[in-house]
DNA sequence: GTCTATAATCCGATAGAC
DNA sequence: GTCTATCGGATTATAGAC
């Protein structure tokens, strides 16, 4: 029985109210690097990002972006050589556009914390593991991609990845700082801490074949993440 | 400051206690391979399979698989095109090595468990955490090349890839039912625990940038982690 | 804007001299 | 066993007709 593919865009109430959508996401693209693109008209700029992101995105769970061709990506967006090249500049930028989608993302969802949440450090801890893994299920595609590409980019690039790593650690540590402060947390080590929360929020978009196999929700895994480490944070 | 690249194969007293040197990868591979191989005088054919899968791993810290060419691989091993070939079938033969590596690194690691350490869940639990991290800082870049190039993987590796994942996730669970059994852990859901534990693991050798830039030693690792688990784990 | 045809290059793999 | 030369095919990207 095969396994119904998991869609590359959940367009859900989330992401909705967070600008996630597919379309959304190739309209912010197409004003960003419209400039480089020979494809003038937005409507139809859009229109072919949208396919030609959809197709790189669809091949790249079983392909690496370098092993797929643009023959390979003319065939699967269903536009020719010619428009595929006048809707992207060329095969960089197209890697460029995905990571651009994924910073913003970030920057929507994570980035500004509402003071209410910000005031109780249990809450606020709660939030971003929520958030994280909400917005990692809104657009699992897109940061898997990001995460496994990673060491394929270039220079700039590579350091622009390893920066966001470490500024979403950062909003982590920050969370935990204020609780160790307000005497609700207990920690050894706060930074450590940070570090190791880190990777149990990426599990949800590397391993999804895991726990979509298992029947676990993004609800159920964010409990079982904070249920982790409620026993050696709070105090 | 250029960061010292690390080692690939770190040939230290746990590498040469599991026979997990360089040398020792490389002459079991020829063992396995060696009807595959034009080569067949047993030094060379080990001395170049040892340049060839050096010069990959190398090569895989900053490229894809598919990225690096035989021509690359050729001029970073020193070996012209003709006795590349000769001492691998083909590129594909190539990528099956580095995993037969892991998975008989795995098999001599992390399998047979001593009764002693069976008998008490708390020190197998910590035995198997000291172990994978031992393992996999042994081993960096061969795990993180099985790990990042999984999803281009031919159907059959990709499988046995993922097969290899549930078995150690297996093992962590062993660990905990035998501590929920005795009364020495106490646990809200078994299987999502384990779960939890395999990306705290993989974390190490995926992040090792992160780790050796802030100093943090394995054991030191291997500590914060058990540290995290001990909360939430314990009774 | 979209198409087909093609330029220029590089790929994995082999053949055959030494 | 190792080398160079080369095959057939695929690659990114562009040119120019429609």
């Amino acid at each position: 029985m095969p396994a119904r593919a998991p869609p590359l865009t959940q367009d859900d109430a989330f992401a909705r109210e967070h600008g996630l959508t597919l379309k959304e996401l190739c309209e912010r693209l197409y004003h960003r690097h419209r400039d480089r693109m020979e494809v003038k008209k937005p409507r139809t700029a859009v229109a072919n990002l949208t396919r030609v992101l959809t197709a790189t995105l669809r091949m790249s769970e079983r392909h690496s972006f370098h092993e797929m061709s643009m023959r390979d990506l003319s065939r699967a967006s269903g536009l020719s050589i010619g428009a595929l090249y006048s809707s992207i500049r060329d095969k960089d930028t197209l890697l460029e556009m995905v990571l651009d989608v994924v910073s913003d993302a970030v920057d929507r969802v994570l980035v500004a914390v509402p003071e209410a949440v910000r005031a109780d450090p249990r809450v606020h801890l709660r939030w971003i593991v929520n958030r994280h893994i909400q917005l990692t299920e809104a657009l699992p595609a897109w940061f898997k991609f990001a995460y496994l590409e990673a060491k394929a980019f270039g220079p700039s690039a590579r350091k622009r990845a390893r920066q966001e790593e470490l500024a979403t650690e950062r909003l982590i540590r920050e969370a935990l700082d204020s609780g160790v402060r307000q005497g609700v947390f207990k920690l050894k080590d706060l930074e450590m801490t940070a570090a190791l929360i880190k990777p149990l929020l990426q599990e949800w978009y590397l391993k999804r074949w895991k726990y979509h196999q298992r029947g676990i929700s993004p609800e159920a895994y964010a409990d079982a993440v904070m249920n982790l480490l409620e026993g050696s944070v709070l105090g």
